[in-house]
DNA sequence: CGTGTAAGGAATTCTGACACG
DNA sequence: CGTGTAAGGAATTCTGACACG
């Protein structure tokens, strides 16, 4: 389901991430809500999925221009980039 | 998707239907939302297609008792009550 | 760079009630 | 019975900024 229903404070509850932190992502053009009329954010099912992977790229030391390189190189997908522990 | 995460301004967008219709509709005990802890509701994708066939069943003159009487039989679907014309 | 937080305001939602019928 | 509405309050979300590093 693709359509952006899912308000800020659930995305929140789905993801674990911080209101903080997924409106900086947004900032970053890692994520595209829509907004309501009043300039709430929505977001999709698959927008909760792509804030989680983003989080764990970041948790393992991607900054978010890579992942911006990522999304532009159609690299995306559950190809956890591999990094020289 | 049975997730409960959709606001209920967003439900009157995709259902066309009001607060107030919806709202009722639950105090008549046709739809169940979630609450978040500020008590604000929470409706799924399925929440919304229930909404749209309770409106319609409406419009063609069935009140909610009889709704509640369909759902409590597991009458409950795409079956349009037909009705004398 | 990525994230926390206090600040003030605006949009969203809630409940109970009166209204019509 | 099903729905509109004005009323007042509470929860949710928004933006821009300061902070740390």
């Amino acid at each position: 389901m693709e359509k952006k229903v899912i308000s800020i404070g659930t995305v929140c509850e789905l993801t674990g991430l911080s209101e903080r932190q997924i409106r900086y992502y947004e900032e970053r053009k890692l994520v595209f809500p829509e907004r309501t009329k009043g300039g709430n954010r929505k977001y999709s099912f698959e927008d909760v999925e792509k804030l989680k992977h983003i989080s764990l790229q970041i948790r393992d030391g991607v900054n978010t221009f890579e992942l911006k390189q990522q999304l532009l190189s159609g690299e995306r997908g559950r190809m956890t980039k591999l990094r020289e522990v």
